[in-house]
DNA sequence: GTGGTTGCAAAAAGTTTGCAGGCTC
DNA sequence: GAGCCTGCAAACTTTTTGCAACCAC
């Protein structure tokens, strides 16, 4: 048994989480899936050798790794659709309590020498830094 | 009649788009909004002066302009929400063509030196790239 | 007039919830 | 055995689609 493995089921052990067959493969298709997969592709993996397993415990273990941080969402703070009136250049600060989400100019940035090929071959034609925190507002109302 | 919205009148002309009543009324509240609102906010605001707008309408504009690059997504390339057994600090690339996911670690970036306070009181907590790009068998495939 | 656009309704897609039964520790 | 977890079904949310009527050019 992998070492991955191990931490893992030590990890949910220190957390109070079962360590369930049906949470052990849903970690194990993270681990073999370099693809950043969806819950239907954990779904359609982990079918194969559970075939009982149901969806929505593919969303409520996903939901449960994330929030004690076993594993982590690509896209945390926006699931909704949002949009922007400015086409050009420029990153975003997201505030992870009220969730607003702060434009940020690119000119503070321009330290920032991006490669034009990054990991063997990817050819970029553009990049964002998303910044997350706690916006002025937010961190006024803690105290 | 704003420089902005003259602007906007004249790119859609250029692309062949028509300039609806309710088009035009999606792209001034993108304008006022600062919050990079989701399709039902514009809807609520859209709906104040046009009350018989249809949110699909909406829906249809924002995917038409976007698509015209007149506006942007703040999310363009996962709707969907996806996982990562990783954790710790690293970025992605995003391939435009079949939407995967690179991972790229953090050390070829090491040179990016994040303030801890941007824009007026914003405290950074954390921050991720992301790439836009196309990955190598993409690129392979094209020719 | 032509072709793109709207509004409605229905459908699709993705995700969450409630609950009875089952499993982990 | 207590409490968390699962599977099912149903509900909910967000987004897309089809189509007839309508509007911009």
């Amino acid at each position: 048994m992998s070492q991955y493995i191990e931490l893992f089921i030590s990890d949910c052990k220190g957390k109070g989480l079962s360590v369930t067959y049906q949470r052990l493969a849903v970690f194990k298709c993270l681990m073999n899936c370099k693809n950043h997969p969806t819950a239907e592709e954990i779904f359609s993996h982990v079918k194969i050798d559970h075939p009982t397993i149901s969806l929505a415990t593919i969303y409520k273990n996903l939901e449960v790794l994330a929030q004690n941080n076993i594993i982590s969402k690509v896209t945390p703070l926006h699931d909704l659709a949002r949009f922007d009136i400015d086409t050009g250049l420029h990153h975003h600060a997201v505030c992870i309590k009220c969730r607003n989400i702060i434009d940020i100019p690119n000119d503070d940035f321009d330290s920032l020498s991006i490669p034009t090929q990054i990991s063997s071959g990817f050819e970029v034609k553009n990049y964002k830094i998303q910044f997350e925190g706690i916006c002025n507002s937010c961190s006024k109302l803690n105290h």
